[in-house]
DNA sequence: TTCGTGATAGAG
DNA sequence: TCTATCACGAAG
């Protein structure tokens, strides 16, 4: 797999995205998300294989087809899913295309304001507000008008290099039911910003 | 454990 | 048109 870490702080490029989601999805970990005023360093991922991985909205979806054809790499695939929950992705497009879906942040700034948007107080803990692809959405304000949106070229609107995680744990994905035996899961395994906590792994 | 909620796609 | 399905979260 090709090495791509740019120096801390940087923001990452398009050319980051035009590779597999596999890799994508690992690389994403530690990083950190601007959205406007918003932000958060991504502890939780999970690689949706455009090809032949019967989960991906590519395999039952026209429209997701339609979508990976017609855009470029590094732009927001945003979705609704149980009719309440927006669901944040990248498109990725390398030797395999895919997607990248942003599980759970560790927020940074403007927390309050997530506060607010969860419609939560004070006393909520820190570690409730962005612990779910959902909940991050609702916390950020991520809504189907950003479906489509380039993250590479707003600075506003984009990743930037982050430090590593210190335990990178990879497992199976959640809350589907097929192809359930993929570990194309990836987490900051030190996080407690985490939706659900991974089984801890046997040694292979 | 149950239930809310809406876009999508395929069947009829 | 109708219906099943769906990468979820909160309340109880």
């Amino acid at each position: 797999m090709a090495i791509y870490r740019p120096s801390i702080g940087q923001m990452i490029g398009r050319e980051f995205f035009s590779r597999s989601p596999l890799e994508c999805s690992r690389e994403l970990i530690g990083s950190i998300l601007r959205w406007g005023n918003f932000s958060g360093r991504i502890v939780e991922t999970e690689a949706y294989d455009g090809e032949d991985d019967p989960a991906c909205h590519t395999f039952f979806r026209t429209s997701a087809r339609v979508f990976v054809a017609t855009h470029e790499a590094g732009v927001a695939y945003v979705y609704l899913n149980y009719g309440i929950h927006w669901m944040f992705n990248v498109l990725v497009k390398g030797r395999r295309s895919g997607f990248v879906l942003i599980r759970a942040l560790d927020p940074q700034t403007g927390i309050e304001a997530m506060r607010v948007n969860r419609k939560r107080t004070a006393l909520t803990p820190l570690t409730h507000l962005c612990s779910g692809p959902g909940k991050l959405t609702q916390a950020l304000g991520i809504q189907g008008g950003d479906h489509g949106r380039d993250l590479c070229s707003d600075p506003c609107y984009s990743f930037y290099s982050g430090p590593p995680p210190k335990v990178l744990q990879q497992c199976p994905r959640i809350g589907i039911s097929t192809a359930m035996d993929y570990p194309w899961r990836f987490v900051a395994a030190e996080s407690p910003h985490l939706s659900v906590r991974p089984a801890i792994m046997p040694l292979p």
